[in-house]
DNA sequence: ATTTGAACGTTATAACGTAGCAATCCGAGT
DNA sequence: ACTCGGATTGCTACGTTATAACGTTCAAAT
C-alpha cells in the first residue's frame, strides 16, 4: 500500500496538497477542510474519479453530501488548476503539475483506468495551426486519447 | 432559407442522405425512415444537436418519442460514420465526409455554435507520437477545440 | 463587536443516458 | 403467397450527471 506502481503514492498526495496551499495563498483563496478532503480523494490514485463517488465519500451513509457541494468544490479546484475534467469520461483527475497554465493532453487506459497527463508542445502547436488554418481562434484545446497504457498493452 | 452562410444547405442534407444510402447498402444494413429522419434533423444546420432536441422533434407533443429510440438511432448512425459525438458538449454532429474511417478534429465556435470538422494528419500524428513516447497504445483520439469561427472572431 | 463576502448546506429539478423486454416490421427462402 | 427469423422500434423503468435558487454559517477586516 502506498507503494503501488513503483512509487510512494503518499508523496503524490502530499505534493498535491502542498501545491494547493501554495496556489491558494497566492490567489487569496482558502484551502478549506472540504476542499482538502475532495482533493485528497481525487488523488486516491492515478485514475479518474466520478463526482458521485466523491459525493458518496463525503459525510458517509447517515449524513450524505449533496451534489452541489461536490460540484462547487471541483469547480474551485479546477479554477486553481489543481484538477482537470475529462470530457470523454465525465470524470475528474488531479493535475500533477498545477500552477503553470497549460494545454495538457490526457492518455486514458481503457483497461486499468490510468490517466496520464502529458504536455507536448508539438500537439498543442499542431492543433493551433490546424485551427488557425481553418480561420478559427483557439480558446481551449481538449485532447483525450483512449488506449492502453504501457503496463496493460 | 437554405442559402445561409453562402451555401445551399439542402445540398448538405441531400449529400448526407445519399451517403447514408450508399453506406447502408454497402454494409448490409437498412436506412429506415426513423434513421433518415434523425439524420436529417442532425443536418438541420452545421452546429451540434442535443439528443433530447431530436427526441422532442420525433412524434411531436401528443406522442413524444422515448430516449432509447433516439440514442439507439444515433448509435447506429455513429457506427456507420455518419454522425460524430462531441464529448465536450454531449451533443452530436453530422460527418461531412462519411465512409472513410478517420481521426477527425472538431473546431467548435462558442458564439454561433458552428462545428467544423477537419482532418489534419499533422495533429493526428503529433498525438500518436506523444502517446507512443509515453508508452501508450492509441485506440481513439478525441480532439475538440473551443474558440471562435472566422465569422465570429 | 460588527460588517461583509466567501464558503457551505439544502431542496428541488433539469439534463443525459441505459437496461431489459415486448411488439412489429421486413426480407430471404420455400 | 407464406412463414420464419433477425433486425428494428416502442415502452417502462431506472440510473447517472449536473445546476438553479436560496438559506445559513464562518472567518477575516475594520
Amino acid at each position: 500500500m502506498h507503494q503501488a506502481n513503483g512509487h510512494n503514492h503518499r508523496r503524490c498526495i502530499a505534493a498535491a496538497l502542498h501545491s494547493a496551499d501554495r496556489l491558494c495563498a497566492g490567489s487569496g483563496t482558502r484551502m478549506t477542510a472540504l476542499r482538502r478532503k475532495v482533493l485528497t480523494y481525487v488523488w486516491r490514485g492515478h485514475d479518474a474519479v466520478k463526482a458521485y463517488d466523491i459525493l458518496a465519500r463525503l459525510g458517509g451513509d447517515a449524513h450524505p453530501a449533496k451534489p452541489p457541494t461536490v460540484y462547487r468544490t471541483l469547480q474551485f479546484l479546477r479554477a486553481q488548476g489543481l484538477v482537470h475534467r475529462l470530457e470523454s469520461l465525465n470524470a475528474f483527475v488531479g493535475c500533477p503539475q498545477p500552477g503553470k497554465p497549460h494545454e495538457g493532453q490526457f492518455l486514458i487506459c481503457g483497461r486499468c483506468g490510468l490517466v496520464r497527463e502529458i504536455h507536448e508542445p508539438a500537439i498543442a502547436d499542431a492543433v493551433a495551426e490546424g485551427a488557425t488554418a481553418a480561420g478559427f481562434r483557439v480558446e481551449r484545446q481538449m485532447v483525450e486519447v483512449q488506449g492502453l497504457c504501457a503496463k496493460c498493452r
